[in-house]
RNA sequence: GGUCCCAUCGUCUAGGGGUUAGGACACCAGAUUUUCAUUCUGGUAACACGGGUUCGAUUCCCGUUGGGACUACCA
């Protein structure tokens, strides 16, 4: 069998959306299994589109994903460049051998004449209005003019564009690894441009060029590409690579969470989750839009919440570390039919990881955002308190969302709470619990409820009467982590402050 | 419009000619938690439709419908 060798190939036009790194992740899983190589290649051959700081950002996100690249654009290998913006020459020479062996064509037609041929097609009934079998020989072109015409539109610097010359009555076969074979008319395939007007060749050339040059074994993209690889099994063919084309497998899309339609960035903005791996400024309008990194998704999580968007083991297992992911991936178990992308499961994977971490990684995480905002704690405490609330995080920054009452006061009172147990029993009871609490010289759990609860007893009153209107006081909210070991953690002098604040603040309602 | 791809719970999916059609997320209920969350238990919920083939089809074939992709000198 030949080396594994796969290759993610972005345009970097834009942030890296999650769909992309799907695609990233399976060549990657694929390569390692194989003990192959994972190759890393930029196609940038539309000068228009391209977006500075995009290429950075893709080798950022696929580094913070976990997806190592073995060879290619930031770490180099034996076949660079591997921007295809610098590899012009290489793609002349093979239009030229295509152009030699009478596989491809200059063509100098203008936009206006596209545009009539189109018309005229369309006019005439013809189902499609496409450049190709049927119409070239009507057009500008190196099939059509004599040589002497062509020679010196050529040297005058006429622009043209290269064409690939579709063979006709031929039907093209795709053996694609997912879907299996796909057959196409090659009537049904238009006269592809290979080389644009200004010398840079389209994706189909360079891609298949590069690939071949590139050894690759596999192409693993989206199904955006099931239409074009007729053209490109073609392209093969009149290269003469026939025997060193690679297998093929296209990818399932993502598609939107609701209704129809592809994934896009928009949607994801509507419903107000992230579909870039990380942040991403546009440069030309300065929109941030946020990224996964930022909105707290830990990368171990996306990793395997990405791996379950089209394929599974086959087995009940869900979490699956990479090198987990990597024993067991194989294409033939991912599937055809394209993807809903469901925010709430990419959550629970979220929680899963978190969860796994002990609470002195966790700490770390809280610290972080307690930095932010210049808050310090000590390491035991920010321990105990993740200890705590481990449980009822779904991100890092949940950490201090919900525990800011631990380093707060509360300043506001949740209101249903006050008008449902802020009652004469309660101020009863936290008052004396107050001055008990005062008196104590250290608080710990224990001790605190054992308080407590001698000073309900003493009352007559049920301590789970009281209890909410107790957490009310300490941190302004109707639910929360174990509230003793919340009193433990903030000390008998501030408890006492806080349920003292609050005795002078509410009314009570009966 | 044309070409190609696809079709099991709301979502991700397992399965496969004879099954009580399985799991996960979400949702709902009960238990535990003196609250909430967690945890546990249980529940609601699917083979798009119509023809074949077959003793038997959700599974195989065809069609319909529905959805998607592509249809640029974008990738």
């Amino acid at each position: 069998m030949r080396d594994v060798r796969v290759r993610f190939a972005p345009s970097p036009t834009g942030g890296l959306h999650i769909g992309g790194i799907r695609t990233a992740l399976y060549n990657y899983l694929l390569a390692r299994q194989n003990n192959g190589t994972m190759i890393l290649r930029i196609e940038d051959t539309d000068q228009g589109r391209f977006v500075p700081g995009a290429e950075e950002y893709i080798i950022e996100s696929l580094a913070w994903a976990g997806i190592k690249i073995d060879e290619g654009q930031g770490v180099g290998g034996p076949y660079s460049p591997y921007r295809q913006s610098e590899r012009k020459e290489i793609y002349k020479k093979y239009a030229q051998q295509l152009l030699d062996g009478g596989f491809a064509y200059y063509a100098f037609d203008t936009e206006q004449d596209l545009e009539a041929m189109r018309d005229r097609l369309k006019a005439a009934g013809v189902d499609n209005q496409q450049y190709g079998i049927t119409s070239r020989m009507q057009m500008s072109n190196s099939l059509t003019l004599s040589k002497a015409e062509v020679d010196h539109l050529l040297n005058v610097g006429a622009p043209y564009v290269i064409r690939f010359k579709v063979p006709e009555n031929q039907q093209i076969k795709v053996i694609d690894l997912i879907r299996g074979e796909v057959v196409v008319e090659s009537s049904q395939i238009d006269d592809k441009v290979l080389m644009k007007s200004d010398g840079m060749p389209t994706y189909h050339l360079a891609n298949v060029v590069d690939d071949y040059l590139m050894k690759i074994s596999h192409v693993i993209r989206g199904e955006e590409w099931l239409p074009s690889a007729p053209l490109h099994v073609s392209l093969y063919k009149s290269f003469g690579w026939h025997n060193e084309m690679p297998q093929f497998a296209h990818l399932p899309l993502l598609l939107k969470p609701d209704g129809n339609g592809k994934l896009s960035k928009r949607d994801a903005d509507k419903m107000g989750f992230p579909i870039f791996s990380l942040n991403w400024t546009d440069p030309k309008t300065g929109e941030v839009s946020k990224g996964f990194k930022e909105s707290g998704y830990l990368p171990e999580a996306l990793i395997n919440f990405l791996a379950f968007l089209g394929w599974n083991p086959g087995t009940p297992q869900e979490i699956f570390s990479m090198e987990e992911l990597i024993d067991v991936f194989s294409i033939e178990r991912i599937g055809k039919a394209g993807t809903k992308f469901d925010i709430h499961k990419t959550q629970w994977y979220n929680q899963q990881y978190l969860r796994a971490k002990s609470e002195e990684e966790l700490s770390l995480l809280l610290m972080r955002s307690l930095d932010a905002e210049q808050i310090s704690c000590s390491k035991e405490k920010a321990i105990k308190i993740c200890a705590i609330m481990k449980e009822r995080v779904t991100f890092p920054h949940d950490f201090w969302e919900l525990g800011k009452f631990f380093f707060h006061a509360p300043v506001s009172f949740d209101e249903s709470v006050v008008s449902k147990k802020w009652n004469t029993d309660a101020v009863n009871v936290l008052s004396t619990f107050s001055k008990e609490v005062e008196t104590l010289d250290e608080v710990t759990a224990d001790l605190v409820k054992s308080t407590l609860e001698s000073v309900t007893a003493s009352l007559g009153i049920g301590t789970g009467k009281i209890l909410q209107a107790l957490r009310l006081s300490i941190t302004g909210n109707a639910s929360g982590p174990d509230l003793m070991m919340t009193m433990e953690i903030i000390g008998n002098k501030e408890v006492c402050s806080r349920i003292n604040y609050a005795l002078a603040t509410l009314k009570p309602s009966a």
